[in-house]
DNA sequence: CACTCTTAGTGTCTAGGATACACTAAGTCC
DNA sequence: GGACTTAGTGTATCCTAGACACTAAGAGTG
């Protein structure tokens, strides 16, 4: 079977920068290439958009099919379209962002890429095609959104305690954040249901659990309240 | 001639949202179709990627060709991908977003399109394809990146008067401003020239011009200065 | 040229949010 | 029981955002 037009078109994949968070670590999904080019080297899951899909349906199914991942919030980030970024042939991607709960997604590897694995962000270079630059540019935008809408919690398992959220920020951020303002700041913002249930295997006292009330937080935004830290 | 693929391909467009600002109202291009379908109907202009050209260089061109506008600041909007979003055939497409100078840029309609002119953002609606969802997202875009960048002077002449700058935050802002503050705290910035010069040709107390400094802009930038308005 | 009209241009006070900062409480481990 | 580790909490200061009203300058008109 083959299809034929009037005039060339580029092929049109998209590729997935997901993030997940350790306990001191940003970390994105990785896969390594089985097929040439770049074969054996690291790279963004993604893969070619079907006719009958858009680019957000491609990249959840590639991100299932190569990594096992569902469930993810994802966001387009950013068209890539250098003429030569793919060596084969011309190759215009649409790159997407996940955040997902790293504990809650053990990676299995599947069926097209021959394995998957996490990377610490600052070690996930040399990356195939121009994915360097997409994860940077992922990295940026991810800085860049966090500030201004709760997606961080995303990053985090349900139920999690002050300190772990405010881990989040600072390495997402990168920056040394003031434990009583942070607190202070957060609570205020009464985004929060504080649960009756403490962190449990710690070898010191127990930190509360806290969850994010997304019901409460559009409640809010229709109030025009703005989500800033 | 004809193009033969293993695989079906969506074809691949950009389209542009050209934002120019008048007295008072923020202001969109829009281009008449002469073809099929909607004919007749506006729309943004736009049309078919090269294979040797960026979806960034093909935005340029298609702009220059549809309206003549060129030498604008562009940035990449988002990519539109449902699948039926073109009746004819799968188009996938890379939005754009341009601010121009509107007083530098006196429309002629030009080849491929039948007519181009401005229209009130308002007043754009019901045109062709996705693309009053397209704008829509252009604008949110724009309200979104101006508080944060200094971009907004790309809607202005080279030399602006304080009273038009706060008119453009107004009017992309949709709110109003209080002008002492507004004066405090854009030149507490240290980004505008005051110039030796006044407005001509008003029938009151002229205001003085200013002028964006560029140079003075990055520098600040790089020591850790972030415009926000 | 006097008067009117219109927009330019300017400073202060107040309130609320951001930041800096250090000790006690609770639980585990040995 | 003592050492160790992290949880959890309040206050004082500074600075920024926002509210607010009058004089200055120039053009137009009779």
């Amino acid at each position: 079977m083959s299809y034929t037009y009037e005039y060339p078109r580029p092929a049109l994949t998209v590729d997935c920068v997901v993030f997940g968070l350790d306990e001191d670590d940003l970390k994105v999904l990785l896969v390594q290439r089985a097929g040439e080019p770049f074969r054996g080297s690291w790279a963004l899951p993604g893969g070619f958009v079907d006719m009958q899909e858009t680019t957000d349906d491609a990249a959840l199914r590639e991100l299932e099919e190569e990594t096992g991942v569902r469930d993810v919030y994802l966001e387009q980030l950013y068209t890539f379209s250098a003429v030569n970024r793919d060596p084969r042939e011309r190759v215009v991607s649409v790159a997407y962002y996940a955040l997902v709960k790293l504990s809650e997604h053990a990676v299995r590897a599947a069926t097209d890429a021959s394995d998957a694995a996490w990377f610490s962000v600052e070690e996930a270079t040399n990356l195939a095609f121009d994915h360097d630059e997409i994860v940077a540019t992922a990295r940026e935008r991810l800085r860049g959104k966090v500030r201004y809408q709760p997606i961080g919690f995303e990053l985090l398992p349900e139920k999690f305690t002050l300190t772990q959220l405010q881990r989040l920020y600072e390495i997402v951020l990168d920056t040394e954040l003031d434990k009583r303002n942070f607190r202070k700041k957060i609570l205020a913002m009464d985004l929060l249901r504080s649960l009756d249930e403490v962190e449990k295997g710690v070898a010191h006292r127990a930190a509360r659990l806290y969850r994010f009330d997304q019901r409460r937080y559009r409640q809010l935004v229709k109030r025009g309240f703005n989500f800033e830290l």
